[in-house]
DNA sequence: GTCTATACCAAGATAGAC
DNA sequence: GTCTATCTTGGTATAGAC
């Protein structure tokens, strides 16, 4: 296999287990075997586990702009906002692509990372307001409601469903009319999802 | 000094590195620096690092309901969402205790912490549901907006105001009338803040 | 292009002195 | 009650063979 080919595997495989345990909490050892590689090979490719990172940080920012930018093409009786809202929800196939993102959310400190991922949330504020024409308002809520959906999905509150009544009703507003494709995904983003 | 007082100059230096490196980032040598104490007596009083970040888990949200119950039992023209928005933008004068908070929502595939974080989570909408009074979308609806907010701040947005305009435009509608208490706030949660 | 072996360092935890 | 010294593990990165 030649190094383009291993690159994408890799690079999709860092974004899963990124998504599941964090920047910091990921190892390079556990994304060379989710991608079937040695430990040093992930390295060398990427120079640093830090740039890898950036790469995914990099793809899952494309991943919600070309995602979007789909939607704009298309027709549509439905509002903007709730077809952008089912597209983003659609992300959430990929795994890892919302959480490798919003671990970063969290790594302001960080000073390579966090400046990244500072300029990479302003992008899709950015996107909001410009390419989707939405008000400061409305790209706020949207991305307040984002937010939570991430959040719902890092805590894995979808184990919670069927035991506690009040994570169900959550759930459902979070994501209305989709807790059954999210809980069918809810399986990628838990130990040992592919 | 005595053990008691120690563990709560312990605990609180340790909800502030807790909050601006996250759990796995941060290390018990720096929490200890913080504290003033030696890294070994940090892991003899906690046990562990883990019992600690549970501890400060468990005190981040005290710290919560504390604000929140104040705000019941006032009284008040302003509509209850808004005062307990509040509140919560209150608890940005404690370091780290948001952010603590918002990193622990992203390790749900922690077998311990994510099962602690999991439940805190729902503590807190219950509470919006049954103390407060909340409908499911009045309560979702404020986690979404806390979130949100939660998110500005582990970027570090505020570092931007004044850099790029959408940041503050954004940030005026996350915090909206409290951009200046929330800067100077902000000086708390950057690497060498108190 | 990919691996094995390994150097090197950082971090959590323990032992035991004071 | 608190420290210094240290053990041990695990993780990034490098060297170099195939």
């Amino acid at each position: 296999m030649k190094a383009e080919d291993r690159r994408e595997l890799i690079l999709t495989a860092a974004m899963g287990v990124f998504g599941d345990y964090g920047y910091v909490g990921t190892t390079t050892d556990q994304i060379a075997r989710a991608a079937g590689v040695s430990q040093p090979y992930v390295v060398r490719m990427f120079g640093t586990k830090e740039k890898l990172f950036l790469e995914v940080l990099h793809r899952a920012l494309a991943g919600i702009f070309a995602a979007f930018d789909a939607v704009l093409a298309e027709e549509s009786e439905l509002p903007l906002e709730r077809r952008l809202g089912l597209a983003y929800f659609g992300l959430l196939a990929q795994h890892g692509l919302l959480l490798s993102l919003m671990h970063s959310f969290v790594l302001g400190n960080e000073p390579v990372i966090g400046q990244a991922a500072r300029a990479g949330f302003l992008e899709v504020y950015n996107y909001l307001r410009d390419a989707a024409g939405f008000s400061a308002e409305q790209a706020q809520e949207f991305l307040a409601q984002g937010m939570l959906a991430n959040t719902m999905i890092g805590l894995r509150m979808t184990d919670w469903v069927g035991e506690d009544p009040r994570a169900s009703e959550l759930l459902e507003s979070c994501f209305p009319g989709k807790l059954p494709m999210v809980l069918e995904l809810g399986d990628l983003h838990r130990p040992g999802g592919k």
